[in-house]
DNA sequence: GCTGCGCATGCAATCGATTACATTTATTTT
DNA sequence: AAAATAAATGTAATCGATTGCATGCGCAGC
């Protein structure tokens, strides 16, 4: 009999089944299926045949063991929560799975992420290449302190004294394009709910902000700049500032689009109605910002785009990483756009 | 001279490098890391010295190609961008890392990631493990064909048929709790907007819904139950229909929150006001249905618990499965809260 | 004092793919 | 036609950790 005891477990067919079955060896099948060149167009094709027939897959483990890569790379970001990052993390995973990396998301705000898991990440080991889309995480994260590490990519956010590369918005402009309809709106009283202090975002916007108003000739009034966060809370909070102000602005704009969720819920339950006694002007467009009530008038960002390049660019890198010398940093802006809703009005002219 | 050339470039440390310093095998320093009950008290603590000087950090590809494993779990999640579902990713994301398996998400609706892409996860090699949040995908994937599959639990929704371990929210409880305080308010006349059709959840709620509506000898019709697909454009195509009834419930519940906003959002276009003219009861409690004007009643539940309940059931599975025998599938299920804000009220006497 | 057992440790195979180098064969050059 | 060159493929080392098996040693039992 020439029957044989089969195993019942079936394990997962490698490349030796592979050659086994195409009547050649290892390095020719691994030559085949990714160096196609390196091959004779006949063997190449037994060789496919024979992938097909035993459904062989690479172990990406033992590939990755041998080319000393991760096969992954990592996004730091600050808050999964947040609505704006979700459209920005499809945008990266969809080009990075394309290139056959996995994506791994940190949420840097978690309070087990500090430090150690972090590090950990960063060290050598588990990832190819760092996606950053927390601009607050100090620098010497990334500045590889005695062994390598893997290229860095800023996207949305980034540390200003870096010149890593960056792929960004262009927030003084989107900033500048909410006051301009403002003012067109008959607006002259103008004033601003503030991200967090240390954020670059917070820092581009406000001077887009103050840029518009300098260009116009309007006032810039420290009481009508509110300090927050970026989070609904702290959009309220901005909302009792302003309702405690003695001389109040006629329209407000702010860092993001939470803040002027948790701004306008605010004022509501003070009576206070927008667009009615106040305009209010986003940041991002997120979701909600279409459905809120009244309809948020917003600064749109092409997200999922921004994270496409990211995540594209940091690849490149990853790939080019061998070859000398090494690519410049590159800094990207895309375009802001200004979307019209239901939150400002025209200044009436009595007031 | 007995100096000798260091490569400038330093390689990250490997257990050979600590053996040499700890002047013992590298099986012994394998040992002392990983069964710390198999090396003499003395030995293990020279190793655990020579890892510091060394600053030696395991090679997981290393560790996983040896030991047939992929150091990760995938989760399939219908949509990223879900405020809903950025909680729960959260909670697995913790209880993950701490069991040193990374995260990979993957986005089922993500035109992309049809078949192939989630095909490729599936077999063998990517993950060792699989959590699911979406019940809409076929069994099929799940039905190991011929090859071993890495175990697969289900967090949130579930699929009917399949009798795979599963953490879940008490749906229909949280339905009930929802009719039951707009009953108490002394509406009689309710409705309710669905889910996606094929969903549990939908099914589940809506059960909830009508089991209350039974309970308090309430009218269930056809006409008060609107399509939906937990969309904020769904609410509003709800809201529209609302609008075109003859005779209009007084309150009405919602499958989930952003339905909710999107069904208020419409309305108020159109001049209704809630919950002046109609009571709405959401689902889910998102950030925003606190802030959102107005202040969404609704069910809460605890989403970061059943994403860390779900993971630590899923590497449960995965380290018993070379163990026999097979666990018995657990079927948990979290209970609901209801949180009322402004968006409901009791019926006016008159009305 | 010899046998046997168990503990601590080392040796070397192994996981599955990649790739430097060697070998064979075919093709071109002079 | 011999020599040089190129093309196709095979052999075996390698990536870094884990682990089955072998070894050596000390101690208890007879």
């Amino acid at each position: 009999m020439e029957q044989e005891l089969k195993e019942t477990v079936k394990q997962s067919p490698t490349i030796q089944d592979v050659a086994r079955v195409a009547n050649v060896s290892t390095a020719t099948v691994s030559r085949a299926l990714s160096s196609p060149g390196r091959v004779a167009e006949e063997t190449r094709r037994l060789v496919i045949e024979a992938v097909q027939e035993t459904g062989y897959q690479v172990n990406l483990t033992a590939r990755n063991l041998r080319r000393k890569q991760a096969g992954a790379i990592v996004v730091l970001v600050p808050n999964i929560g947040n609505p704006f990052f979700s459209q920005i993390l499809a945008g990266i995973e969809t080009t990075a799975s394309k290139a056959g990396l996995n994506v791994l998301i940190a949420d840097t705000r978690q309070p087990h992420a500090q430090e150690g898991q972090l590090q950990e990440y960063l060290d050598n080991n588990r990832a190819d290449g760092i996606l950053v889309l927390d601009g607050s995480l100090e620098d010497r994260f990334f500045l590889a302190p005695n062994r390598t590490r893997p290229p860095v990519v800023f996207a949305c956010e980034w540390s200003e004294g870096t010149k890593l590369p960056s792929i960004r918005f262009d927030n003084e402009g989107g900033a500048v394009l909410a006051l301009e309809h403002l003012a067109t709106l008959g607006h002259t009283k103008i004033g601003h709910v503030l991200g967090p202090l240390g954020n670059v975002l917070t820092h581009e916007r406000r001077r887009g902000v103050e840029k518009a108003l300098k260009a116009r000739n309007l006032p810039i009034r420290p009481d009508w700049f509110f300090e927050g966060d970026f989070s609904l809370a702290a959009g309220a909070r901005a909302a009792r500032s302003w309702l405690a102000l003695p001389e109040r602005p006629t329209a407000v704009t702010t860092s993001n689009d939470e803040m002027a969720c948790g701004f306008m819920s605010e004022l509501h339950k003070h009576g206070v109605e927008v667009p009615r006694d106040v305009s209010v002007v986003g940041f991002d467009d997120i979701d909600i910002a279409e459905r809120f009530i009244p309809g948020l008038t917003t600064i749109r960002q092409p997200r999922f785009d921004i994270g496409g390049s990211a995540a594209a660019e940091l690849i490149a890198l990853i790939r080019s990483q061998d070859r000398s010398p090494a690519l410049p940093p590159v800094r990207q802006v895309l375009e802001a756009s200004l979307i019209v809703r239901s939150s400002t009005r025209a200044l009436a002219p009595s007031s």
